[in-house]
DNA sequence: ATGGTTTTTACTGCGTC
DNA sequence: GACGCGGTAAAAACCAT
């Protein structure tokens, strides 16, 4: 019998004279204390003389290398379990699978009955498979899309229309070769234009696990595939908050929403940031109501230079005093 | 990739407190 | 002198093509 042959028979079944018999052949494994025969114990990892029982080779575990990678942070973190993941699988290669050989575990061939029985198990191993990863899947992105709408302070309608979106796009195989914590970015700040509860890309980055480019680039693709009707965002939208923000009163948020409008009607807003807009807007309705507000504090509040702020709120008051005009 | 538009960065000067 | 504001030029970012 060769050699290769005896690995092959004893993969499928390791008899304890196998083993005995390998140890035996082996004149280099013999005990330091009697010269006795030693065995590996595979139940704990040992390696023991039989004659004296001496341990000599204990923890003969494989220590190998460390794979792991439950999300894109972790991706570099080691830990000891399993075997090699790979990202080419939905599920990384770890969960169990069914041979396709139609054997027993000793190598005879099945039968016809057999073998139908062990089809269909293949068939709704596949199924749960690919749902339970998909739960799987679901879990983590809604924990994430929760995680970030509660930091950015959006209502609930919101996360329920990201998580409708994610869903979506989980349906329609829009995940592979996107990150789970992408696709829950995009539908969430998707969700939040579409409920007109916007939030600016750099608020999303700012709690986002994923950069800038990545967010823009996955919530155009999601928005293209999924065919969301995404309006661009009013600026008037973002006053309330810039407002409370900066504790100014209801004078003028009004303010600068009658301004904005102005600049609307007037259309000289298309193609400019709305939240340099609703900025402008607010440090110009300040300014109107007679209350202190600075540019740059409109700027930190609204994430804008105050140089855009110093543009805008420019062309802001002059629609408005034309307007006074006629 | 490219070109046009918008925004940002960095710097300067002016007036006020 | 620090601060708020206004302006400008050049760089960077963005977007449609």
């Amino acid at each position: 019998m060769s050699e290769s042959e005896t690995r092959i028979r004893s993969y499928g079944r390791r008899t304890e004279k196998e083993t005995a018999d390998e140890q035996s052949a082996d004149e280099t494994t013999r005990c330091p204390e009697c010269s006795g025969q030693l065995v590996t114990d595979d139940e704990h990892g040992e390696t023991v003389c039989v004659d004296c029982g001496l341990v000599v080779e204990e923890d003969a575990v494989d220590r190998g290398p460390e794979w792991r990678a439950f999300d894109s942070a972790e991706r570099n973190s080691k830990s000891r379990v399993g075997a090699p993941t790979t990202k080419m699988m939905h599920d990384k290669g770890l969960s169990t699978n069914i041979g396709w050989q139609n054997r027993d575990a000793y190598g005879k061939a099945l039968s016809a009955n057999q073998r139908r029985q062990m089809q269909r198990l293949r068939t709704w191993n596949e199924r749960f498979r690919t749902r339970d990863s998909k739960e799987r899947n679901l879990k983590q992105a809604l924990g994430e899309i929760d995680r970030m709408a509660s930091a950015l302070g959006l209502p609930k309608a919101v996360r329920e229309t990201a998580s409708v979106i994610y869903r979506r796009a989980l349906d329609e195989d829009l995940l592979p070769g996107r990150s789970i914590e992408g696709v829950a970015t995009a539908s969430l700040y998707a969700a939040a234009r579409q409920l007109g509860n916007p939030r600016s890309l750099d608020e999303f980055t700012a709690v986002s696990r994923v950069d800038k480019m990545e967010m823009t680039r996955t919530y155009r693709y999601v928005v293209r595939e999924l065919k969301l009707e995404v309006k661009p965002a009013d600026p008037e939208q973002y006053v309330p908050r810039f407002v409370s923000r900066l504790e100014l009163n209801d004078e003028v948020e009004r303010q600068a929403r009658s301004l904005l409008r102005g600049a609307k009607d007037a259309g000289i807003t298309s193609g400019k940031s709305p939240v340099g807009l609703a900025a402008a807007a607010v440090y110009a309705a300040a300014l109107l109501t007679n209350q202190k507000v600075t540019q740059s504090q409109v700027g930190e509040v609204a994430d804008i230079s105050e140089v855009t702020i110093r543009n805008r709120y420019k062309e802001l008051l002059e629609v408005d005093h034309d307007e006074r005009r006629n």
